[in-house]
DNA sequence: ATAATCCCCGTTATCGCTCACATGGCGATC
DNA sequence: GATCGCCATGTGAGCGATAACGGGGATTAT
């Protein structure tokens, strides 16, 4: 037998006061007497009420919750994100009301958007690392506060990115400057943001320095695909270093180069991006390209609370700058 | 100008019934005939209705979303539970609120969970891999529906968990069939309930073989600390086995037994526990113990859905039996 | 002493929905 | 043909909070 939980008016009553009163203690109105106010909280501590988030959400038009749209949410970026942005919901008090999609085609992605809009979010985080084709989000109400993360330009939504180019571009560099002529690259799968974005800084930087051979085989972030498209780079003798667009297939393409008896870095260089907590612990320890989620999760959370808020918001494209570590699987070129 | 959305009433209007129709018709309550409901629905696409969920929380107290407490979620365990039991939930319309720990106290949990029930949670899933001290989950009023998953029993509250004794079990009895005799053990930490389950499992097994020297260094999860507590274990030339707790500690093994030249598995053999995506392209391929995380989350989510809607529950400890991948990084004792 | 001004607090309406109950119509029953 | 009963629908109340406005009492100004 739940009784009815203790509401405005039961905490109103033992404290002899009106419930607006109530009400005004609860927002810290400013013309509560300090007596009154003392005498409110006294009541609200012993019936032990807790106010009623479903009435206020309805009578406010806010439900102080803000939707998460992301993607496999067991992939390291993906996981870091989300708990980067929940960390940063939580210090602000909003709650988080995730939708992770099992496919990332047009129509679903329209449909977690509206089933987070449905569920009356304030604000919406997309992480949106896929090319979704033509007008993505044009489902979202322009009333709707709204920020991308790790996506396309969507008009003018507001955005928040690491630089993947030059993250790309830091790792291949690093690699010329250790005398690597020809450096092939594992990308991820052809439709992700990310993907294209690395593939860019990866030619752009073998570009600059006039090496025109580029040999690309892609991947789907999985080991396993590292592993198998590792097997199909070693088929050219002359490729000397390989950067692998995440860690995962990094591993994956360490676990072919063992198979096909290539010293790491000695004859074959390696090189990855994420930079996982296992990554420094492989052997050889891995060079890779560190993104800060947590400044990524809590940079995008500001940029939509503003737009909640209704301020000004400055700058609408944000990119965070990724940093190289390099460990012991890069070394000198051979010969 | 944001316009106010249509209500109920703008729907009624526009196809000539009462608003309380247009309620049956959103809840498929049968007394409606096909006609009006056509009309109906007709009504509710032209107008693009939406029903706003916090008024019916309101009235209804339910709020068709359910809590949970989890713990850092960059793990892979604790994402992948979080994330079977987000797909599962909303299978049947659950929306999730999750709250993560930074820390595990008594107090911030107790937090955590008042934090979701003022939220006006249906019901409450509490993933709680540690010991929190006595009286756990006491301030979780008897009328909120809850399940406990990889916890520690608390009264009458259902729970679900993997078989945690029976996964160590196997492990180490598959090492001995090999013939090891002397197999060290790289727990978690100490409070958590996981690393407790592996160790009684890693001694039972070890017992059950007359085995009596059980050498065990504690690890936090992190590679790092398989590393170092591989290192420490080598100080025992004895032993021939190392069974870690789970897969990120293993992988930091293998950097240690590198180093110190020991081949695996022709010298040492290492099992792990949880089977990453990347362990099957570790150096050897990894060995390890196979949770159902998906199973988990499921079943989970159907016993505490039973309980929300009052249903009896015949099973109040569910468990999961986990399996053995069995891989290169084992073989034979030496000698 | 009277008017003006604040400060505190109460009254009433309202948000969008569901629940309990009332009502009208039509066929079946005797 | 009057009674019953069921089906389809309408009416009114109320969920627990905030918003807008109104009003008494003490303080200050005139």
């Amino acid at each position: 037998m739940a009784k009815r939980p203790p509401s405005m008016f039961d905490v109103a009553q033992a404290s002899g006061v009106s419930h607006q009163t109530v009400s005004r203690v609860l927002n810290n109105h400013e013309s509560v007497s300090d007596k009154t106010r003392a005498k409110v909280l006294a009541s609200m501590e012993k019936l032990g009420y807790r106010p009623n988030l479903a009435a206020r959400a309805l009578v406010t038009g806010k439900s102080s919750t803000i939707g998460v749209l992301s993607y496999d949410t067991t992939l390291f970026g993906p996981a870091s994100m989300l708990h980067a942005i929940r960390e940063s919901a939580r210090d602000v008090g909003y709650a988080l009301n995730t939708v992770t999609l099992k496919s990332i085609d047009r129509e679903s992605v329209e449909n977690g958007i509206q089933e987070l809009i449905n569920a009356g979010v304030d604000g919406l985080v997309i992480i949106a690392p896929h090319y979704v084709g033509d007008k993505p989000f044009s489902n979202i109400p322009g009333s709707v506060p709204t920020v991308i993360v790790e996506g396309e330009d969507a008009g003018k939504i507001p955005s928040v990115n690491v630089d993947q180019i030059l993250g790309a571009q830091l790792a291949v560099e690093h690699l010329i400057s250790l005398g690597h002529k020809r450096i092939a690259h594992i990308s991820g799968p052809e439709n992700w943001f990310e993907t294209q974005k690395r593939i860019e800084g990866w030619k752009c930087a073998l570009d600059k320095s006039k090496l025109s051979t580029k040999s690309l085989v892609a991947g789907d972030w999985s080991a396993r695909s590292g592993y198998e498209a590792t097997k199909e780079i070693l088929k050219d003798p002359k490729v000397t270093a390989i950067f692998a667009a995440n860690d995962s297939m990094a591993l994956g393409a360490l676990k072919a180069l063992s198979e096909a008896k290539i010293a790491v870095p000695a004859k074959m260089s390696l090189i990855g991006f994420d930079n996982l907590p296992e990554s420094e612990f492989l052997v050889p320890e891995l060079t890779t390209v560190t993104q800060d989620f947590q400044e990524v999760g809590k940079r995008s959370l500001d940029l939509l609370i503003a737009q909640i808020e209704g301020k000004k918001i400055s700058t609408k494209r944000l990119a965070i700058t990724p940093t190289l570590a390099i460990r012991a699987s890069t070394a000198k070129a051979p010969h």
